[in-house]
DNA sequence: GCCATTTGACCCCG
DNA sequence: CGGGGTCAAATGGC
């Protein structure tokens, strides 16, 4: 049993870290697609290393779902309600549930372990589209934990979130958990330049004004370098792996996490 | 009026 | 049992 479960472990280690890097070429590709011209060779580059990354993860996937007896396979159906009614059908009246709270409130599967990892980062936006949930108080951090679900959770089924949180040390950097991979269509999650509808809080950091699309690039590569360090330097703690991580993560932050708006500057 | 955010309630898991 | 993650009604902005 042991043995099995460490491999299980390892196995799922090199998962996380696969999709990470898939991840974050999907990211990379979309960024050279969105300043694109004359990036013919980067794209295309990318583009394989993406698809490697995606047959990886997809053989070690398949090898992982042979042996279905010592664990649980988890499909990240965080949104798999109480197996009664999939409360996606009826997105419309799903919402006026009057009378006491006795329906599905908090009603779900916690997904257990899913492609995650986090970051550091002063900056808060990325490629995609976010849309905040809720916010969390945590224990024995200064600041509370900001949750953020893919804008096209429902419209496309994509069920990728992430956490942030405002670091207690350095007050301008966030932590930012991604948890699971986008599913959805990223040309439609980042219009090009739609109705700026978030609040744009700008309150305190907001230096980077109007830049334009070098400070985007520069944004990922920055998230990269941080990655990568936390890599090398520490050990793969900085990795949410199945629980197994270090305190010392506090943040707060709830409006102004929204400036992520500054990538759809028009490209062109 | 629609959509995003806020906020308190609720459930899962360790 | 308590902390953490999610849901959904209420609220506010455009």
């Amino acid at each position: 049993m042991d043995i099995a479960s460490n491999n299980k472990a390892i196995m799922l280690e090199v998962i996380d870290q696969l999709v990470q890097g898939h991840e974050l070429a999907t990211k990379l590709q979309q960024l050279l697609s969105q300043h694109g011209s004359g990036l013919g060779p980067a794209e295309d580059l990318v583009a394989k290393i993406s698809g490697s990354f995606s047959d990886s993860i997809s053989a070690l996937d398949s090898i992982e779902h042979i042996p279905s007896s010592l664990f649980t396979a988890v499909e990240g159906s965080q949104n798999a309600s109480c197996n009664n009614d999939g409360k996606l059908e009826d997105s419309v009246d799903s919402r006026k549930r009057l009378g006491p709270v006795k329906n599905k409130r908090g009603c779900y599967k916690r997904k257990k372990r899913a492609d995650t990892w986090t970051v550091e980062s002063t900056l808060l936006e990325d490629a995609f589209s976010w849309r905040k949930y809720g916010k969390k108080e945590i224990l024995n951090a200064k600041f509370p934990r900001s949750y953020f679900r893919c804008t096209h959770k429902y419209t496309q089924g994509c069920k990728a979130t992430k956490q942030v949180q405002k670091l207690e040390l350095e007050s301008k950097m966030f932590s930012i958990t991604y948890i699971g991979n986008h599913t959805c269509n990223s040309d439609e999650v980042t219009p090009k330049c739609p109705s700026l509808t978030t609040s744009v809080n700008e309150e305190e950091n907001n230096h980077h004004n109007g830049s334009s699309t070098e400070s985007d690039l520069q944004l990922v590569w920055q998230e990269m370098l941080v990655f990568e360090e936390e890599h090398n330097h520490h050990h793969h703690e900085a990795i949410y792996g199945c629980g197994e991580n270090s305190a010392s993560i506090n943040g707060l932050d709830t409006t102004d996490l929204w400036s992520w708006q500054q990538l759809s500057v028009q490209p062109q």
